[in-house]
DNA sequence: TTGCAATATGTCGTATCTGATATAGCATGA
DNA sequence: TCATGCTATATCAGATACGACATATTGCAA
């Protein structure tokens, strides 16, 4: 698995892709980047605990008394979405403290592009 | 040392005070005290930042390209701060994802008043 | 295909946050 | 005492984030 995920990295990087975190586009600062790594990191997470409560978006942002597309924008950890909202949302979904925390680190791999 | 912690919260408790973490005084939900001890976490992490390197609040200012008013409202986590800013100035003084998780999470223990 | 539920995207008026400025408080030393 | 350096608090105009709404897109069942 490890190894597959590297070679297939070598293959990207052989073909003149840059492969890395999904924030180290163009001009972003190791700061920028890591924000973006951690909003993605809760935005995931926000997704996971909603989809395991099998709620729509809707309902979601009926709960967290705000609408469906500012669900979405949450999720999809846009530009618009602060960390303090996303944090927010995940309390009241019931996520303790350290599980926020763990989410700020912590992003699920995925194919890299 | 924590038999110590013990009897005075007893005794505070004793004498009708409520001994708890900083938050849930009056009337805050779980998610606003939580909210707040984050913020404290954070806010607890940034002053040992910048005392660690020896900056006054000013000099900190000019680094975060903010004002020291600012700064000191952020190391009291003052409500007008917002997590966003706290985890962007950690990031700034070369805080890494999961110090941010861990401050989000530790606060140091003080006298519960 | 059509129809419908769920999700995504764009915009807007308003609310909240931010940097800046002013000023007050609080030590420490002359 | 008075300076002086550092921190705290108040206020405000401009910037950013918010919920809401409209509309577009996607996915899936009939």
């Amino acid at each position: 698995m490890a190894a597959m995920r590297k070679s297939k990295r070598e293959r990207l990087e052989a073909a003149g892709w840059r492969v890395g975190t999904a924030a180290d586009f163009l001009g972003l600062t190791k700061e920028e980047a890591a924000l973006i790594e951690m909003k993605l990191g809760l935005a995931e997470n926000l997704r996971k605990r909603r989809q395991a409560r099998r709620l729509t978006q809707t309902q979601l942002a009926k709960l967290l008394r705000s609408s469906q597309s500012r669900v979405a924008k949450m999720e999809a950890a846009d530009p618009s979405v602060s960390i303090d909202l996303l944090v927010r949302a995940l309390l009241e979904l019931g996520a303790t403290r350290s599980q926020v925390a763990k989410a700020l680190t912590k992003r699920s791999r995925r194919a890299a592009f």
